[in-house]
DNA sequence: GTCTATAGTTGGATAGAC
DNA sequence: GTCTATCCAACTATAGAC
C-alpha cells in the first residue's frame, strides 16, 4: 500500500523473513509466507532482492547483529570474584528464552553448508561467533583481574564450541537444568584457564 | 527389473536414499533422486515405504548403526596411559575421513526439531550418542586404570557435547589441524575426570 | 512386484497493468 | 512502487496397466 523508500523496505521484509523463519523453520520460509507476514504482495519481494538467497543472507547477517550485546551487558554487574561464572548463567537464561532463535542459527548454519548460494555464510557466523566471544573474553578479563594463560583466541575458540555443543544438546533434549550445568561447566573451565593477576590478587596493594 | 523380497528391497532403498542424502544434502533428497539412484522406478518407492519421512527415519537408524565399532576397536591398543588421547585422536581421524556423513547427521538433527513427521528422531540419535559413549567409557576405564571421579552419565554427555561442538565448528572452518587438536583437549578433560584405579597405579603390587 | 502416466500441490520468478 | 496474473519447474503421491 504504502510507498517506502527500498531501504526501509528490505528491513521491513527481512524483519519479516526472520519472524517466519524463527516461528516455522527455513524450510517452509517460502517467498509467499515472507510476503504474507509482511503483508505485501509477493512482486515486491522481487522489487526488493534479487533472489530468495538474498533475503536469507540479509537474515543470517541480522541475526547475529544481537548476541554479542547481551554478554558484555552482564559484565557490568557482580562480584568480580565470580565474575565469569555470572555472565554465563546469565547467557543460558537468555539462550532458554529464545529456542527457535537458536535453532534457527543452527538451521542457517547447516543450509549454508550445502547451499552453493549460501557459501561463505557459516563461515561469517563462526567468525562472528569468535569475535564476539574475544571482545567478551577482553571486556571481562581485566574487570575480574584475570589474565589468561593461553592466547585468547584459543580460549574463544574453546568457548564458542562448547557452548555450541550444550546449545545443539539443548535445543534436542530440552533440559533446562541440563544446559545451566553444562554452562556452568564451561564458565569453570573458562575461569580456570585465567590466571590472577597480581594488581588484583594482592588485594590492591597502596603505592608507596 | 528383478523381483526382490520386499525386505532386501528396502534396504536397497535405504542404501540408495544414504547415498544422495551424503553427497547432495537432505534438501535434494527427493523421491525421484533416491529412485534414479536405486535404479528402480519412482512408484517402487512408494510401495516399500508408506511416504518420504518413513524412509528418512529409516536412514537416520541406519546411521547411528555404525560410529560406536569405530571408537571401541581402538581401544585394545596402545598405551594404557594413554589410552583415552590415543582413541579420541582416532576418532578425529574417523570424522576426517566422513566429513559429509557427520554433516549429513548435522541435518538430520535439525530437520528433525522442526518437522512432525521426524519428532522423536533427533532425540533418539542423541540417546544413541549418549548410550556409545557410555559403553566406550566403561570399556575403556578399566582398560586405562581409571575409574571415573563422577557419574559415567555425566562424563558421556560432557564428551558428547564437546564433541559436537568441536565437529561443527570443524564442519565450517575444515581445520583438521583444530578438529585434531579440540578433540585432544576433549581427550585430556576426559583423562582428568578419572581418578587412576589403586591396583594400577600401585605397579601391580603382588599379593601375600 | 514393477512399471508408466498423471493427478494435485507448491515453489520461485516474471510480465505488464495501474 | 505496487499489485495481479501467470509461467514453468519440481515435488509427493496414487491409479492402473503389465
Amino acid at each position: 500500500m504504502n510507498r517506502l523508500p527500498i531501504e526501509q523496505r528490505r528491513d521491513q521484509l527481512v524483519a519479516a523473513a526472520l519472524a517466519v523463519a524463527t516461528r516455522d523453520g527455513l524450510e517452509r520460509t517460502t517467498m509467499r509466507a515472507i510476503a504474507a507476514e509482511a503483508g505485501v504482495a509477493l512482486g515486491v519481494l522481487h522489487y526488493c532482492f534479487t533472489d530468495k538467497a538474498e533475503i536469507m543472507r540479509a537474515v543470517a547477517r541480522h541475526i547475529h547483529t544481537q548476541g554479542l550485546n547481551v554478554a558484555l551487558a552482564a559484565v557490568g554487574t557482580g562480584d568480580p570474584g565470580e565474575l565469569v561464572e555470572h555472565v554465563v548463567a546469565a547467557y543460558a537464561g537468555v539462550v532458554i528464552g529464545a529456542r527457535e532463535q537458536y535453532l534457527l542459527q543452527h538451521e542457517l548454519t547447516v543450509a549454508a553448508l550445502r547451499d552453493p548460494e549460501l557459501t561463505g555464510l557459516a563461515a561469517e557466523q563462526l567468525a562472528t561467533k569468535l569475535a564476539n566471544a574475544r571482545t567478551f573474553l577482553e571486556a571481562v578479563g581485566p574487570r575480574a583481574g584475570l589474565v589468561w594463560a593461553v592466547p585468547v583466541e584459543d580460549v574463544a575458540r574453546r568457548v564458542v564450541q562448547s557452548i555450541d555443543g550444550a546449545v545443539l544438546a539443548w535445543l534436542v533434549d530440552h533440559d533446562d537444568r541440563g544446559l545451566r550445568a553444562a554452562l556452568a561447566t564451561v564458565g569453570r573451565s573458562v575461569r580456570a584457564l585465567g590466571q590472577v593477576h597480581e594488581r588484583r590478587s594482592a588485594e590492591l596493594s597502596p603505592l608507596p
